[in-house]
DNA sequence: TCAATACCGTTTGAAGCCAAAGCATCGGCG
DNA sequence: CGCCGATGCTTTGGCTTCAAACGGTATTGA
């Protein structure tokens, strides 16, 4: 197959779907799979500006979580902000435990509970990791302000559609993607 | 943190970054922020509906290109229509093949190459596979057919500007998603 | 012809995710 | 008080991804 790349693969599949009659979904067909692309896109790139910073962008977000919380917050409070499993959660404090850049403690009173708190090490990477985002990986997505709100409301959308959001009952669909501010204690 | 989880998590990460003074790319972050957690809905729902056809989305993105071509066609041809790594291709058609759904063939003249082709059972399966995307996901995104559309052009102008699209110098990048048309041969 | 190069697929190892099972601890209720 | 269900974390195992290294095969060019 020499040349046949030519075309824009989505679109081709586009052409596809519709070729089979599936005109009524082929919309879909290819957000969903435009979608896909793009995410694969963007991981590749926060990766890569990561890396410099030894992060991934999973243990990145693990760190900003951190980073908005002075206090150290219990490993279940991590998951439900990243709307990570448990064990992900287990195995990401555990990589940055190794790297220095947080330390598990005991809780006070409940004797279950492990809290992590960054070091101040881990706090000065997170500082790095969030200016280089902000400045290579943020503004550089090929798009306008109003297009990246635009993203942003579609998205907005979907999530309510499928009761991803606190408000329509969404039971403990109610966890963050990243970012909390709020005290968990 | 009894309930503080009231807000819209991706709300909340706007206003942090805002409040840290990173106004101007705090629409780039809850865009790429947003982008993950739907990505994250959108397979688990993937997943979820192709369960029951003993898929997951991986191995249907394999299927539906064998679908796609009568004829066997090569693996690196799967890597390159799907975008992945040459040992990602090996190790979804190894599980295809254990599960029956498609065949290795020897190439007939160069004995390098490894060919693929599915399976009677493997097709009928991919039908089913489809059908039931396109009953269950694609039409069921929360979104109007104008709302895919315009996410689709916003993917499209993201690609873009990363150099994902034929046209515009993407070497190697020119590669597929899923879903490709021509004949590899 | 034959050596260097390019290409194809597999193997191996690391990372990330999840699900399920296991273990310890807490809290409530009789 | 003491049992028992709920809760929090870890362990184990499977899946998917990539990267790097390996071995076999084709192609090219001297």
């Amino acid at each position: 197959m020499p040349k046949q790349w030519n075309r824009d693969p989505i679109q081709a599949a586009y052409d596809l779907w519709v070729d089979k009659g599936w005109d009524d979904t082929a919309d879909g067909m290819i957000a969903v799979t435009s979608l896909l692309r793009v995410h694969q896109l963007l991981m590749a790139r926060a990766d890569e500006i990561l890396a410099p910073v030894e992060l991934s962008f999973a243990r990145y977000e693990v760190l900003v979580v951190l980073y908005f919380n002075e206090d150290a917050v219990p490993l279940s409070y991590l998951a439900k902000a990243l709307q990570l499993h448990q064990a992900s959660v287990t195995n990401l404090v555990n990589k940055l435990e190794k790297q220095g850049y947080l330390e598990r403690r005991a809780h006070p009173t409940d004797r279950r509970v492990t809290l992590a708190q960054a070091t101040r090490t881990g706090r000065a990477r997170t500082r790095t990791a969030i200016r280089r985002l902000n400045s290579e990986l943020y503004p550089q997505l090929g798009l306008t302000a109003e297009e990246a709100r635009a993203l942003v409301s579609i998205f907005a959308k979907m999530r309510h559609a499928w009761g991803d959001t606190p408000e329509d009952g969404g039971t403990d669909a109610a966890g963050a993607l990243l970012h909390v501010a709020q005290s968990p204690a």
